[in-house]
DNA sequence: TCTTAATGTTACAGAAATATTACAAATTAA
DNA sequence: TTAATTTGTAATATTTCTGTAACATTAAGA
C-alpha cells in the first residue's frame, strides 16, 4: 500500500488509464467524474493525494481546490492539477489556489507517476519511503522483507500489507472498515471478523520472545500499531 | 542487457547507425526525432543514459536537458550531448545544464561507445561492469560464462540474461511484468507463467549440492536474487 | 457476580499462487 | 539437411494462503 489517491476527472478514459496503472503500482485509488460528488467522496475516502481536473462539468478545478483548502481536515492535502494544453499554464502555475503541481494533458503515465512520487515525498514521506521503521520493526518495500530486532520475519502477502499499512501511521487507531478499505483489494467482500484473524496472524509473526506486543486492540474501535 | 539508452537526434542516419551498433553491443535502445516527444518517451522508457542532440527542430538540447534535471526521477540521468563542430564547444563544456560528456560530430562509433562506457561506469558501475558478482556467483559478460563457487555453469541465453538482470540489483524483488519488460526482447508477448519455467531452469542450473538456494520466491510479488 | 458484546483462537476447506513436467515448435549448430 | 538445443505453453502437482465458522476468552457495565 503506497497510499491512497483520489481522482476527480470527467474523461473516463483518463481515469481508467490512470487508476489502473496507479493500482498496479500499489496505490489504493478511488475516483469521481464531477466536482460536487467528488468533494463528498474525497472527504470520506481520505486520500494522501488528489488528482484534479481543471475543467469539470459542474465546478471548476479551482472551486474544488478552494473548498478543500477551506476544510481544516484537508488544508494540506497535496493536489496535482490536470490541465489541457493551452489552459493558461502560467495562470495556474502562479495561482494562489494552493495546487502543489500540475501536469499538461496528454501526459504519459510515467510522467504523472514521477510527479506523484515527488509531491508525496515532500508532503508525506512515509507514503513512498522504501523503508518503514518503527522502534525495532523494519519493513523493506523493495526487498519485501520484514525484520524485528534484526531477525527476519516471514509474512504472507496480506500480513505484509497489513503491517505496511500500520507502519505508515503508527499509533493511529484504525477501524476494521478502514483497514478493509485500504489493505484489501478493491471490491472484495470479506467479513470484518476476518481482520481479527489476520491481526492474530500478524501478531504471532512479529512477536518475539521477551519483546513487547506491538499491536494494540482498542475495544470497540479497532487496532493500532502500539 | 547492458542497460537502456535513449537517443534524441533528428538526423535519421545518425540514429540508425548508433542505434544499430548499440543494440549489437547488447544495449536496449529507443529513440525519438524531436525534443518534445523525446522527453515524453524518454520518461516512459526510463533509460540508463541519454544521447542528446544539441540542435533539435523544436527544443534545443539545453531545454531538454533542463527539463530532465528538473524532474526528480531523472535528476541524475547521465546525458551525453551530440554537437556539430563549431557549435561553441566551450560554451557547452562549461555549461551548467548538467551534461555529463559531449562528443563532436562526426564521430566514430567506437569513440561514442568508449564515452558511453566511461559515463556509465561513473554513474552506475554495474550496468557496464564486465563481471557481475554476488556471493559465490560470478557472471562474465565478455566471455559469457557463469560460475558458482568456481564451477562453471552452462546456461541457455534466456537464463543468462535473467541471471544478469538479477545480478544488477540483487535482493530487489521484481514482478513478472518487470522481468518480462527488461529480460525479454521488446514487443514480445509471452505468458507471465513462462517466467516461472525459466526461473525453474535457472534455479536448477545454479544450485549446486549443499549450497543455498539463490533465488527467492516472494509470493504475490515476484522473484529476487536472495 | 452475572451478562453480554467484543475480541481471541483454532481448525479446516477451498482458493490462489507457484513448482514441475512433458512436449511440440522454433532456433541454432553441425 | 539433420541433429541438438532452446523456448514457450499447457497440463498437472504441490504448496501456501485466505476466509469463515465454531468455540473460547476477556472486558465492562448492570
Amino acid at each position: 500500500m503506497k497510499g491512497k489517491i483520489f481522482i476527480i476527472e470527467d474523461e473516463a478514459s483518463i481515469v481508467q488509464l490512470v487508476q489502473h496503472n496507479l493500482e498496479k503500482e500499489g496505490f489504493v485509488v478511488s475516483s469521481s467524474l464531477n466536482g460536487n460528488e467528488g468533494l463528498k467522496e474525497l472527504k470520506k475516502f481520505e486520500p494522501n493525494l488528489l488528482l484534479l481536473d481543471w475543467m469539470l462539468p459542474d465546478l471548476s478545478g479551482i472551486d474544488v481546490c478552494k473548498n478543500i483548502r477551506r476544510d481544516s481536515n484537508f488544508k494540506s492535502l497535496p493536489i496535482i492539477m490536470l490541465t489541457a494544453k493551452g489552459e493558461e499554464e502560467d495562470k495556474i502555475k502562479g495561482l494562489e489556489s494552493g495546487v502543489d503541481d500540475y501536469i499538461t494533458k496528454p501526459f504519459s503515465f510515467n510522467e504523472l507517476h514521477a510527479r506523484i512520487k515527488a509531491v508525496l515525498r515532500r508532503s508525506d514521506p512515509k507514503v513512498v519511503a522504501n523503508e518503514l521503521i518503527y522502534e525495532d520493526l523494519k519493513l523493506d518495500r523493495i526487498e519485501k522483507r520484514v525484520f524485528r530486532s534484526d531477525n527476519e520475519i516471514q509474512l504472507g502477502p496480506t500480513e505484509f500489507r497489513l503491517l505496511e499499512f500500520f507502519l505508515i501511521n503508527p499509533k493511529r487507531v484504525y477501524s476494521r472498515d478502514q483497514i478493509l478499505e485500504t489493505v484489501w483489494p478493491n471490491n472484495v467482500n470479506v467479513e470484518s471478523r476476518t481482520i481479527d484473524v489476520h491481526i492474530r496472524r500478524l501478531r504471532q509473526s512479529i512477536n518475539i520472545e521477551g519483546k513487547k506486543e506491538l499491536i494494540r486492540t482498542v475495544r470497540s474501535s479497532g487496532y493500532s500499531l502500539i
